[in-house]
DNA sequence: TGACGTAATGTCATATGTGACATAACGTGA
DNA sequence: TCACGTTATGTCACATATGACATTACGTCA
């Protein structure tokens, strides 16, 4: 987590602590929230290493620049499937969801 | 897929091809398609094999015996989220949903 | 056959997510 | 400084997902 993030998520009331400090959240809600932000973050990576603005994105979504912002920011207004389709709209394959997903990989690049 | 499975994703009009055949999805589409149904399909032997019925599980999530149905079943109204949520309160790991979203797994158990 | 536990399916009022829009804030090149 | 492209944030009317409920269907044991 890029710290400034945590500030945004908690002023969301979101109270997400990186691992399991900070816990207000049962490991259930927890778990889920680090998928989505785990998925979120996939989502920005992608589409900057792939020179995409947030605008042209949401084209291929046919959604608006203002909800791919907020895919990216991973606010608690968006669903997992809108997440999962940026990602698919972004080439992604269901194994590169799954790494995304999946724990103790490398944090970036 | 169990068949006779994809025979009621389609009556509700999402057309399933396990793979590439019946095409009528895009890519991206039905990349998502075959997430949901690999999480559904996760929930469902997660629930059995720990002996729990639908209710018991409904009842751990706050939902209902009818809405676990329809996370199993892959009913296109119940949302990523939702079967995400099953999982982790199956006791499931982010690795685990990432082992299960994977593709080429062994397809049961 | 009936009775019981379980799972499936349909419906509905309400809760939550959605795209779109406006606007602000950021970065950066002139 | 301004201008331009981009990203962030807030709001709202409309769309979709939600839990709850009723009902049906299934399996199995007697």
């Amino acid at each position: 987590m890029k710290k400034g993030k945590r500030a945004r998520l908690e002023a969301h009331g979101w109270r997400v602590g990186n691992a399991a400090d900070f816990l207000e959240l049962s490991a259930e809600e927890s778990a889920l929230v680090e998928t989505k932000l785990a998925l979120s973050e996939s989502v920005r990576e992608r589409r900057s290493k792939q020179g995409l603005s947030q605008a042209e994105l949401a084209k291929r979504l046919k959604s608006s620049q203002s909800r791919v912002a907020k895919i990216e920011a991973a606010d608690p207004s968006v669903s997992t499937d809108l997440v999962l389709r940026a990602l698919f709209a972004l080439g992604a394959t269901r194994n590169d969801v799954a790494s995304a997903i999946r724990k103790g990989r490398p944090v970036a690049a």
